[in-house]
DNA sequence: AGCACGCCGACT
DNA sequence: GTCGGCGTGCTC
């Protein structure tokens, strides 16, 4: 039997299928979709391999390994996952292992670790080592068994040919464990008697007496638990247990994610005429199977009950489904809503679960205990039995790219998928992507819209305010007038105002106040954020930390002092203006502890706060009735970053913070304050004029051919010394230029260092082309890109940012 | 990436 | 005549 193979060997150079021999004892066990443990390689290391098919034969003369184990006796993929990832692999320029991990949960991912420990007893006096075989015996002799990666890290280089020489001399052994993500399980206690009479028992056995009175009151404990409750020792439970009294049990341990969660009341409320026709065309679209169904809902129009009713008619099928959000940690109030709804059909994948809690999850999914998926991008390979409906919350967010690893697009591969499976893709937002809108106008999506908000009331009015007006007129303060005055009347009448600062490209750098010089990262070349918490500057790629230094390095005479606007001075200058009102900050700093985003909001709406300032993050998925005033500080940020997606960023922002406010029975008011008040795109997001802007948009795509007319895909050159990155990066693009010359329709741009061209100490080169990505396409660049060495070379397909 | 193979200079 | 330097090329 001969099974092909692909390795996960993490280096794209062996990226390819092999061939093994499944050696007889195996034949039963060995399965496609398996994982198994195969020798690779001159030196025969063992990785971890997934069988992708088998069939007879026995090589014919050729030289086959054999496989050494077999990992999973239960295959975890079946022939479509298989199919999936090869889509996958041709379209992000991963390797096909990455792709095929993408369907498992974290925690079965680590590949087979390599230990190496002393053969006892071993005189090695007469044998002749080298320094560095003796330094490893010592090694070994102080530490024990180690892992072979932390001793090659230890010794700062490949210690292999000193190791395989110490095993071929019987000095120390090689040992491979594997981590299968072991089930966890514990032991469980209870009583044989629900009614055992504690007092039947001798008047000296106390400790066993207390030991009943717990159990007799909670239905079982594990061990650990029940010693500390009853104040006794295992030996205690083993002499009951012994009697006959307690029954011991293994149970899988399935820690939840779901503790300190409030329930809310199953609200089930009637539809509106716009819910049921969305409901209608979601369930048509079920069963015709044809197209995705793109959702325009203005927020506040009632989606999530949308979702749940479409949900529920898909476990009335028995199917499953898969629900993404942005950033689940967002998504608090539907997510409870969700559980309040399904409960513990519900599976959470939540940016904060550890290892284990995420494969837990993935188990209760895949045995179909879980029917109903929620997660952020990650989950769109949830392994779900019988996949009915995937549902794209906020489909524009950049959220679903994957900027590192295999970068895919969890949109696309949701549609795949639903291709696959037989399954009905739904994306929705207030504010479609171009890209998606634009599939949805050319016929390639079903398009529907809800634009009534759901309680009736209107949309904020909204108030453009010219910061360079304020300036003239000697306003000094990031304030202006009119969202002072409409902060000081919110603060009459005990409604609440969000504050949004947008901080990309606002962020609070360090500069001289005489020559102008800006302190920058010696790693990765881009300036250094102050915190005025510790008082310190600090990289926001590599976490480089340093003083404040006192005179200015470069000319040795000015200050320097903070430039810029971030959060904290904003918080600053609204005490000052507002001394009474009650002020929450909300940003990277302040949210650095789990739960921390969640107790902010809460505090935010329980104890009435006046004012909730924060960054982005803010902008999305907050449902508070008393906020009624919504401020964007600094509108137009986001417009100056050069790139082809900057105006519907803006757009996106603008119109979702303005969408925070008014959601209870008053109509809200948003003032967006901006140094460029005639700019188309500010003044279409204040009119909430997704079309208009929809229009202007996509008449500049198509004439420059961005994305939906093309795909961009961009090649990273990373290394540490610069000249070969650049070399490689100007020959590689050399290279794609000439192999596609004759080719229509593609365009190739130079190579050419990246925006930030050196993050911890690594150089970095790219060039981009407009294509039209196809199979033919990839697998020439694949082949170009293979023949890089020495450099590290990625691909990404539209990317977020180029 | 690793690792082996191989082809040259230095040293027993 | 052998050990070890790192250039080249393959990984079932």
């Amino acid at each position: 039997m001969i099974a092909k193979v692909a390795v996960d060997t993490k280096t794209t150079f062996a990226d390819r299928i092999f061939d093994y021999n499944v050696p007889e004892y195996l034949l039963s066990r060995a399965k496609a979709g398996a994982r198994c443990e195969v020798p690779f390689g001159g030196g025969n290391r063992r990785y971890m391999g997934f069988i992708l098919s088998l069939s007879d034969g026995d090589g014919e003369g050729k030289k086959l390994k054999d496989i050494i184990g077999i990992i999973d006796d239960e295959p975890f993929l079946d022939r479509t996952k298989l199919l999936e990832a090869y889509w996958i692999k041709n379209r992000y320029f991963c390797t096909f292992a990455d792709a095929i991990k993408l369907f498992m949960p974290a925690g079965l991912k680590t590949s087979v670790s390599e230990r190496i420990g002393l053969v006892s007893d071993k005189c090695t006096d007469s044998l002749k080592l080298n320094p560095e075989e003796r330094r490893i015996l010592e090694y070994l002799s102080e530490n024990g068994e180690s892992l072979y990666d932390k001793m090659a890290g230890f010794f700062g280089k490949s210690i292999r040919s000193s190791v395989k020489n110490l095993e071929k001399n019987g000095l120390v052994y090689l040992n491979y464990n594997r981590d299968t993500g072991a089930d966890k399980y514990v032991t469980v206690v209870s009583l044989a008697d629900k009614n055992f009479d504690a007092d039947s028992l001798k008047k000296t056995a106390s400790a066993q007496r207390r030991v009943i009175k717990v159990l007799s009151e909670c239905d079982f404990l594990s061990i650990p638990d029940i010693c500390m409750f009853a104040g006794c020792s295992a030996n205690t439970i083993t002499a009951l247990h012994k009697k006959g009294i307690l029954i011991k049990e293994k149970i899988e341990v399935l820690r939840t994610p779901r503790a300190g969660l409030s329930k809310t009341e199953s609200d089930k409320v009637k539809l509106t005429g716009e819910q049921k026709s969305v409901l209608d065309v979601i369930e048509k679209s079920r069963e015709s199977l044809k197209k995705p169904v793109l959702l325009r809902g203005v927020t506040g129009s009632g989606k999530t009950e949308v979702y749940l009713r479409a949900i529920e008619s898909v476990l009335k099928e028995n199917k499953s489904a898969i629900v993404l959000v942005p950033e689940i940690s967002l998504t608090y109030q539907m997510m409870s809503r969700f559980l309040s709804r399904f409960g513990h059909s519900v599976a959470l994948l939540h940016s904060s679960l550890s290892d284990g809690e995420r494969y837990d999850e993935w188990k209760r999914i895949k045995s179909g205990a879980a029917r109903v998926v929620l997660g952020a991008r990650s989950a769109v390979f949830a392994p779900c039995k019988n996949l009915g409906i995937i549902i794209i919350d906020e489909e524009h967010e950049d959220t679903y790219k994957a900027e590192r690893g295999a970068a895919y697009d969890a949109r696309e591969v949701a549609r795949m998928r639903a291709v696959h499976e037989k399954a009905l893709l739904v994306l929705s937002s207030a504010t479609p992507s171009v890209e998606d809108y634009y599939r949805a106008k050319s016929g390639e999506f079903t398009l529907c819209e809800m634009n009534k908000r759901y309680n009736g009331v209107s949309l904020p009015k909204t108030y453009i305010a010219d910061m360079r007006e304020e300036l003239r007129s000697g306003n000094r303060s990031p304030f202006s007038e009119i969202l002072k005055d409409e902060i000081l009347n919110n603060l009459s009448n005990g409604e609440q105002t969000i504050l949004l600062l947008n901080r990309r490209g606002y962020s609070t750098f360090v500069s001289c106040r005489s020559c102008g010089h800006v302190e920058v990262c010696p790693h990765c070349n881009i300036s250094l954020t102050y915190h005025s918490h510790g008082s310190f500057l600090m990289c926001h790629y590599c976490g480089y930390k340093k003083n404040v230094p006192e005179k200015c390095p470069e000319c040795e005479k000015g200050t320097l002092r903070g430039f810029g606007t971030g959060t904290q001075k904003i918080e600053e200058k609204l005490f000052e203006e507002f001394p009474a009102a009650g002020v929450i900050r909300m940003d990277v700093d302040t949210t650095a502890k789990k739960d921390a985003r969640e107790k902010i909001l809460d505090s935010f709406e329980n104890d009435n706060l006046d004012i909730l300032l924060g960054t982005q993050m803010i902008s999305k998925g907050l449902d508070f009735k008393n906020v009624s005033l919504v401020g964007v500080l600094a509108a137009d940020q986001a417009l100056n970053m050069g790139d082809y997606r900057a105006a519907e960023r803006t757009f996106d922002l603008i119109t979702q913070v303005c969408g925070r406010s008014g959601r209870g029975d008053k109509r809200g008011r948003a003032v967006i304050q901006t140094y460029q008040p005639e700019n188309k795109v500010i003044e279409l997001a204040s009119r909430h004029d997704y079309l208009g802007f929809y229009e202007e948009e996509i008449v500049l795509r198509r004439a420059l051919c961005y994305p939906p007319f093309c795909n961009i895909i961009d090649i990273t050159v990373t290394g540490s010394s610069e000249e070969k990155v650049k070399n490689t990066a100007v020959s590689m693009q050399n290279e794609v230029s000439l192999k596609f010359k004759d080719f229509d329709g593609i365009s190739i741009y130079r190579a050419a260092p990246c925006f930030i061209d050196k993050i911890e100490n690594k150089y970095r080169w790219h060039f981009w082309l407009k294509c039209h990505l196809n199979k033919e396409i990839h697998d020439i660049l694949e082949e170009i890109m293979l023949k890089a060495k020495g450099v590290g070379v990625s691909a990404r397909l539209n990317p977020n940012t180029i």
